[in-house]
DNA sequence: GTTTAACCCTGCACGC
DNA sequence: TGCGTGCAGGGTTAAA
């Protein structure tokens, strides 16, 4: 789940479970659910900092979801690949791999789903997240009206690197996964081995506003939900940026643009895809 | 500093 | 049909 899908959620979360009271939390004993709250000693402990509190607000770090409590600590959620966060009642079964179900006083709950357990779930006190090394190493919200272009120039210069494996830096930019920053790199007409210090002022713009568009528009398709198992949002429903791919996932089908065949290449351990036509 | 590999997990598609 | 392999939206760590 990349910054487009979290900032729906964050969204969905902030209409629909904000102000609502947590009556209890179930982790369910598995070995898996246990690995999801790894950061706290005991699923008892992890649900008496939860349990009697009321969800004030939703905020998003990065690929990081801030769930602030009325007690001030605040429930952190990070997705990795595969993880989730479904509204329920008591009345549905949970699916399989459903780790945590936390239910409301007024009725309903929110579950956390996560297959392969690359996601987590953590209560931390305002301190505590303050001194958390992963929280402090979010670099720039690329939505944040911080992020500017002249401030953008100077962050690649002072970087020399290929552009695909900072862009899916955390500690250089946030948000990024490696769907959108193909896409982004394709909307720029950049290859992803580009070196961020040889980039020209134009090229730098360029980039600078395909980070901003693909972003906004997958925001505004609802996220990218690739295959069922993929992606859905908080009441299980896919999105549609899917359909507006222009690279990611379309190796050896002909470009959206010049129709040149989509080529793959292996980098940061990741399969990255790319118009060697349109790019470069 | 940058890059690479291994590792953390489950599920699925693919080739034999 | 069954089985091994590799890959999948994430990230960390150690070593080169």
């Amino acid at each position: 789940m990349e910054l487009p899908e979290v900032e729906v959620l964050r969204r969905d979360l902030e209409r629909d479970v904000a102000g609502r009271k947590i009556r209890a939390v179930e982790v369910k004993s598995s070995r898996n659910a246990m690995r999801a709250i790894r950061r706290h000693r005991t699923r008892k402990e992890f649900a008496a900092r939860l349990v009697g509190h009321k969800i004030t607000r939703v905020e998003r770090r990065g690929k990081y979801l801030l769930l602030t409590l009325d007690g001030g600590d605040v429930l952190v959620a990070h997705f990795g690949m595969s993880g989730r966060f479904l509204r329920g009642t008591g009345r549905v079964a949970p699916v399989q791999h459903t780790h945590v179900v936390i239910t409301f006083q007024q009725g309903g709950d929110l579950r956390f789903i996560d297959p392969r357990t690359f996601g987590e779930l953590f209560v931390a006190s305002p301190d505590e997240l303050g001194k958390l090394k992963e929280l402090q190493h979010v670099a720039i919200d690329p939505l944040d009206q911080v992020f500017t272009w002249p401030t953008f120039q100077y962050l690649l210069a002072e970087r020399a690197s290929k552009l695909k494996p900072l862009l899916l830096d955390q500690r250089f930019i946030s948000g990024l996964g490696n769907i959108y920053s193909d896409e982004v790199l394709f909307a720029a007409g950049l290859r992803y081995d580009r070196m961020s210090d040889t980039l020209s002022s134009q090229e730098v713009r360029r980039l600078y506003r395909a980070i901003q568009e693909v972003l906004q528009e997958a925001i505004k398709a609802r996220g990218t939900t690739l295959d069922d198992e993929a992606y859905v949002d908080l009441y299980g429903k896919p999105g549609a940026y899917q359909l507006e791919l222009k690279v990611y996932g379309r190796a050896g089908q002909p470009c959206r643009r010049c129709r040149t065949p989509i080529e793959t290449v292996r980098i940061s351990q990741r399969t990255s895809y790319f118009c060697p036509q349109c790019q470069s």
